[in-house]
DNA sequence: CCAGTAGATTGATCCCTATCGATGCAAGGT
DNA sequence: ACCTTGCATCGATAGGGATCAATCTACTGG
């Protein structure tokens, strides 16, 4: 769990910077670039957008191959990207890989550029 | 001037897709990721701050490369893409070219990833 | 055990882009 | 007419990343 600071006016983490508005020096930039480039994919946007509309908010890998046209290898690869940026969880139930948005991680990103 | 429409409740305009919820196609998907694309570049965050703290909320070319830290052929680069993009506007003063944020456009991509 | 399935990892390829130096161009100033 | 300054474009280079086939690992069922 992260903490939650107050910064500039606009509820954040420690994890990203607060927004544009707050002069944003290479680093600061960088890592929310690293952020904002997870999400700037059109395969990782169809992901998220089918993880939104899948019941009960989740999917596994199998699940997401065919509606975007996408191999297994790539499919996986691009989970792994959005999960390692924090925005899906992973819960293993046995066999399968169940992903799931983390809401308020992506509604962060997304104050940013408020 | 782009019109706006109301799409699965939420204001956007003809140019993007309304958000995740609705489902995203290939196609609406890349051109989504290409206006994310656009920001999701340290080097264009960094001008994106600046031109927020800018006085008058507009700066010219040679007043962002030193802080930057970049030559001037990349920052110009970087300014037309964010121009391309929607996200800033352009104004020839003389011998100078002022930009801009389009604030709104800036909103309207900030409220696709709600 | 063995076979089948779900998912991750590896290796290779191809395309895109960030960056800079050099150049081009237009507007002012002298 | 020149020179200077601000900005855009061009050409080249280097690094990153999207994608897939092949392979590997782990779990499940017979």
């Amino acid at each position: 769990m992260s903490e939650t600071t107050l910064k500039g006016g606009r509820m954040t983490t420690d994890c990203c910077p607060a927004d544009l508005a707050s002069p944003l020096d290479r680093a600061g930039a960088e890592r929310l670039a690293r952020l904002l480039k997870a999400v700037a994919d059109p395969a990782r946007l169809q992901l998220l957008s089918l993880l939104k509309a899948s019941p009960g908010g989740e999917a596994c890998v199998c699940d997401l191959t065919a509606p975007t046209g996408l191999s297994q290898p790539t499919v996986s690869h691009h989970l792994k990207v959005l999960a390692e940026a924090g925005l899906l969880n992973r819960e293993q139930r046995g066999t399968w890989a169940w992903y799931s948005i983390d809401t308020q991680r992506l509604a962060e990103l997304s104050a940013v550029l408020q």
